[in-house]
DNA sequence: CATGAATGAGTTTTCATTCAT
DNA sequence: CATGAATGAAAACTCATTCAT
């Protein structure tokens, strides 16, 4: 492809970007060097620079994409009507895997992130809005039975995000996978028990 | 005191640990110059050298500090005989107060020392022992008939340890900490009453 | 040249190395600063550090030039055929030449690298090959009759050598360049007499 | 001995230069700490700050001492009537030594003290002393008829201490002690022959 | 006087960013 | 546009020297 079309641009940030996160989410943002990102991408640190004005940027767009991503991810758990299935370990353990490969799942990147204000903002808003679609999806699961009328979901809810995220921070720190996957099994049952009719 | 007894050394070094614990805490590792720890103690940079021969064994005397303050609390709430106590917004709250001051609570000084094998094990190890002495414990409450005989204390000890590490870093990552405390009185409350007897 | 061709960065190793084996002769190793370096070079300090990891690393390439001129000077003696040109003024001076120029004529510099054992072995090595070529050599003088048959050529060969070194660094430290010389004549005349045939 | 009498002030001098010339014998004048010779001395850095005014005048009254060491010595060779007992191994022995200990037997130290102009001429001045006392009693060594009348006796002096720096300093740069040995014997033989009747 | 903790100037080293080729 | 050599500002670290105790 000619290098000089309007398409072209985009496709070498997507590339660029890709390496980022998969380069920040393995070492983290200091670890990083723009060097180590170049020869992912196999080009120069130059060419970088050609379409990101800094390193921060580049993390930033690196944090935007990770952040759609997960969106997506997020979305589907809540919109998929069996909510059983969450309380499985294979459900976890595609979560499982991308820790063991990355080590700290990009956890110290929304750290790192999260000392930016308009990241936190952000990361709050696309957390927000999870939350909000899961509120009005489950008043459809309340009307067809499918959920306990009385049931607060978006307490049950953060607890999920919560524990899987404390789940996946404690086998990045080196606790057994398989102790976690049972406690993720285990715990989501209890907890969606609480909320599910029957 | 004086400067030549030999406790000054030690009240010096502890000194500089509690500095830089802050420091890390508050603004990471990378983030986190010698100068400002220094600054911090009011010191010069030469006078930390004196006690740690570089940042990097610093920050581990940092991480084994407190682990080690971690310890002491985790302790407490397994022997506490009012497991129920656990399951309040004033206990989620000692916790919450520390990330609110610190922003990110260590978890990322954690990711930094994980990437470091000595201290995954020293984390595992700690964890673990904290597991052995709530299952010791638990035998004995099971006697008494305040935990049921079946319960798996384990899984559940370890599901609400997830939960608190969850909530507290999506605090740290801008939640609403009454959401946070909303959701562990009332997850901690489902979770503890699936073991306890009545 | 342009900078992107590979033979550039080999050229630019050279010219560092010799520029550092300029400062290191003339002011030895701690005294020499990275930035001395550079400025003779005409780089900035960071430009060293894209082709030499350390300082240390520099000095040891350095060395190693060093020796690499050595050698084959040493070689040249041994394969003359005239060896009592050795033994003259004009010999000794294109040495004591480069002593004026460099103060210790970097034995000061060998002092420091035989603290380490790398190179010491190094320039064990050098000399050996040296001395076993020159022993080689020396058959071939005692057949052609110009040597003496059961002369001792190692020792008078390690005796010159020794006689050089002692001199040069006596002038090193002051003492008279023509007496030095003269010394040099002298003494190689009595040695080389020793051996030589007539 | 009470501290306030002024032998125990000159004492304490002593102690140090010995211990600083042990320390910077054997590691050099950039790698030796005041930390390394106070405790050496055994006391702390602020008391030798006490007798010398810095590391550098320290250093140089080290040198002062070091050459005093070695006059006597060269002395005691120049006044032996035995010319030949210098043509010994046993001789070269005791020097060997030394090298073998120190490593660099203080060559380093003359290095460094040689970018000093007050500390050449010092050196210099020693040479010259040690050199006319040997041509004096080299004039009483004529009449008696050991030396033949016209031998240049100052040319093979020079030729001998050369030969004795040269030999030294292959060795302290891993040269084989017997092989340095052996030259010195057949060499200074040589030499010595040029000059002795008989 | 003796001590050794603290100082701070001086060095090495790193790396995002720039810019000549 | 791409390259990667060079920059230079920023940090970590060292150690002779000082000075409060």
């Amino acid at each position: 492809m000619p290098k000089v079309v309007p398409e072209y641009k985009e496709k070498a940030m997507r590339t660029i970007i890709e390496a980022g996160a998969y380069a920040f989410t393995e070492k983290g943002y200091h670890q990083t060097k723009m060097d180590d990102i170049a020869k992912k991408v196999g080009v120069s640190k130059g060419a970088i620079y050609q379409y990101f004005k800094s390193k921060e940027q580049l993390f930033f767009e690196v944090i935007e994409f990770i952040l759609e991503s997960q969106k997506d991810e997020v979305m589907s758990i809540i919109l998929s009507n069996d909510l059983m299935r969450i309380a499985s370990a294979e459900f976890f353990e595609t979560k499982i895997e991308r820790v063991s490969q990355t080590r700290a799942f990009g956890l110290d990147l929304f750290i790192e992130a999260s000392r930016n204000d308009a990241f936190r903002e952000r990361i709050t808003e696309i957390y927000q809005k999870s939350y909000d679609e899961l509120i009005e999806h489950a008043k459809d699961l309340k009307k067809k039975g499918i959920i306990k009328k009385n049931a607060d979901v978006g307490i049950i809810w953060r607890g999920i995000v919560a524990l899987r995220d404390g789940l996946l921070s404690s086998v990045s720190f080196g606790a057994d996978v398989s102790d976690a996957k049972k406690t993720w099994e285990e715990v989501t049952t209890i907890l969606l028990k609480e909320i599910l009719v029957e």
